[in-house]
DNA sequence: TATTTACAATAGTATTACTACTATTAAAAA
DNA sequence: TTTTTAATAGTAGTAATACTATTGTAAATA
């Protein structure tokens, strides 16, 4: 059986939904390589325009600007992480495994299961460890979050705060905790890749390093009381 | 007795020192206060310059860029935070007590002591919790990070993880759990601020919440082992 | 006194971010 | 079938931002 896994993005994140049509499609496609190879900086719709021979005019008729396009990404991955952590937790009934598994997948590129998937999931990993806090991390955060753009993360934080909680239900801070895992994934590939010395990476690669040290830290947090 | 404490930043962070005029220490002072009250992202140069009566171009012959002035600005801090680290730490014989002072002064505004101080502290600490990740996440850091620019975080990183070791010499990601010690002290903060539901913050003040969790995760993973 | 030197201001340019308006096309209505 | 309209993308701009070459001026030095 040949079947797919579509993602509703929240529509108060664009003016005219990309997938919607193939030109949407197209950049969305291309923005991924784009912010991958500048950077999020250096991104501008002017390069992504000349990129897919389309105008600036256009992809302005799709996102407002380009950090809403990026939070679209991303609310794309989170949406799809969290069906990732649930796919893979089903008749998984040991609590342990499961939060090696959610570890595992924080760490990790996304593995292509079921749904069709034309990123470039390396690309799209690198944006997600360099840029994705910088959807927040803005001055506009209160009025934008009143939209609940930030909902698919919330949802994953609180999808993994709930199988923290099934393994230890003393533990007082299951949240913060699934918050500092994923960010926490986060730098430390990003420092044991750029900035080493902020890590104890040695031989090992960079995201087994950062599975390990996450492992290492979350079963003694949560086997501790 | 009086006595100042003078940190010399890293001199390729800057084109021409701005601690050597009063115009130079002008610009770091408001920055400071347009950064926080702006945000990183909506400050430009000439904003500052209109705020402190000079020019575009005076501002430009300090600073390359305002990325290398928010480069400047931490610096500073990490510098200064390292400072109050080993000062506080200063004939405290309990490891326990010393994590317990690095934890508080990782999640709180920093204290006079001593040195003559007059950045707004309030200020300084929104800034280093909202925007210094933007110093390093971005393309160029590998380019950046050549010229020693993060060494005072690194130094900083560096001696909390030697009291971490010194606490439990057996654990085997004393720097890694620094970073994530510095990195967790942010954003839990901002979470709990702006993105409560990414948390577990309830009655209890956001610092103090952030130095709760923080607390126990130490001692939970320290103690382990 | 003449001459460097240090510094800041003037006056630009190129790029970025964004928008008002126009042209095209395809579907719906007459 | 023809006309109308709605949806879409493109043209052609403006304002703000990022940055620089050059000029002016005042203090330090010869």
């Amino acid at each position: 059986m040949d079947f797919q896994v579509i993602f509703k993005v929240n529509e108060k994140i664009y003016l005219r939904d990309p997938e919607s049509s193939e030109l949407g499609k197209h950049i969305i496609k291309s923005a991924i390589d784009l912010i991958y190879e500048l950077g999020f900086e250096h991104f501008t719709f002017k390069k992504l325009a000349l990129e897919i021979k389309t105008t600036e005019a256009t992809i302005y008729r799709y996102f407002e600007n380009k950090h809403r396009l990026l939070l679209y990404i991303l609310n794309w991955y989170w949406s799809y992480l969290a069906y990732l952590v649930m796919f893979q937790l089903q008749n998984v009934s040991d609590t342990k495994a499961k939060l090696k598994t959610i570890v595992h997948l924080l760490t990790h590129e996304l593995p292509d299961s079921g749904g069709r998937l034309d990123y470039n999931k390396n690309y799209l990993n690198k944006i997600v460890i360099a840029e994705s806090s910088k959807v927040y991390l803005v001055k506009e955060v209160r009025e934008i979050n009143k939209n609940e753009v930030f909902k698919p993360y919330k949802d994953l934080c609180a999808n993994i705060a709930d199988v923290i909680t099934a393994y230890n239900p003393d533990y007082q801070y299951p949240k913060s905790l699934s918050s500092t895992l994923i960010e926490t994934a986060h730098h430390q590939q990003f420092f044991s890749n750029f900035l080493p010395r902020l890590t104890d990476v040695g031989t090992v690669e960079n995201k087994e390093f950062t599975a390990l040290f996450m492992d290492d830290m979350l079963f003694k947090i949560l086997d501790k009381s």
